[in-house]
DNA sequence: CTGCACCTTGTAGTAACTACAAGGTCAAGC
DNA sequence: GCTTGACCTTGTAGTTACTACAAGGTGCAG
């Protein structure tokens, strides 16, 4: 599979894909006789998890941080339990922010459904006070 | 409310306050008579919203699109609804994501803490073949 | 009245792409 | 067999969303 053909798999640009192999994200994949990268299932799968991590908001280095996980299997229990549980706490806050969002969504779209114009909470539900919390620990 | 303790209210740096100004996120606030920018309860709300949603992986013009439902509720239903509703898909297809990882950290987590030392399948969880039906569309 | 923490504008650097230039590769069609 | 066009290569420069720093003004505590 060249890299074209393994962007349009993944979503992904074929500048995106060389730039990430230079960031160390992909390892460098096998080269065809005529120098082209060429792509297996292992390196696509690699690839839509990168993306589908960073539409989520997390940032290349909790990206490595992941896939180091999910490698290394043998590495000390300590690290593998402080690295997940961080990032178990971001998706944990993640998930309570977007299911906030949701609802607020949902009410929008539903009263518009009905021809009626809902007044939109959209700031007010997100604006809640959790964050305060989160700065006090710089 | 001088910058430095909004920004310190919202997890925010004073720099990023100003630049969220002059790229229309954020209205310009009244100035104290020394010039300083003077922020009300109103503007740290929209600030909080702006920072959250920037964490959930939202651009700052999709951020622009939810404040603009929020500030102008009058206007047609069909402009709100097709903003609402795209926003919509974007949160449901990010809470799928987020639930799988959650689960599987959470099994890392657990696994750890009965010293045994787990296979972890993060990569594969989110490397599911949802995207490949995105990328369709383009 | 003088530190010191804070504010102002402005410019330059970083992270994560994204686009484009200049040129090599290769299967399809005449 | 040769050209056309879609693909690939490396490299550089532009964009988005910050982040840091410089040079100087503001304001309150001691």
């Amino acid at each position: 599979m060249r890299i074209g053909e393994a962007g349009r798999a993944t979503g992904t640009k074929s500048e995106t894909i060389r730039y990430y192999e230079r960031e160390g994200l992909l390892p460098p994949p096998p080269r065809t006789s005529s120098n082209y990268r060429d792509y297996g299932p292992e390196e696509i799968s690699r690839l839509r998890f990168i993306r589908r991590s960073r539409k989520l908001g997390f940032s290349m280095a909790q990206v490595k941080e992941l896939m180091a996980l999910a490698d290394d299997p043998d590495q000390p229990c300590e690290t593998v339990d402080k690295i997940a549980s961080a990032q178990l706490r971001e998706v944990e806050a993640k998930l309570t922010d977007l299911r906030a969002l949701r609802k607020e969504l949902t009410k929008l779209v539903e009263s518009c459904k009905h021809g009626t114009i809902a007044e939109c909470r959209v700031i007010e539900v997100l604006a809640g006070n959790r964050e305060e919390l989160v700065s006090q620990r710089h």
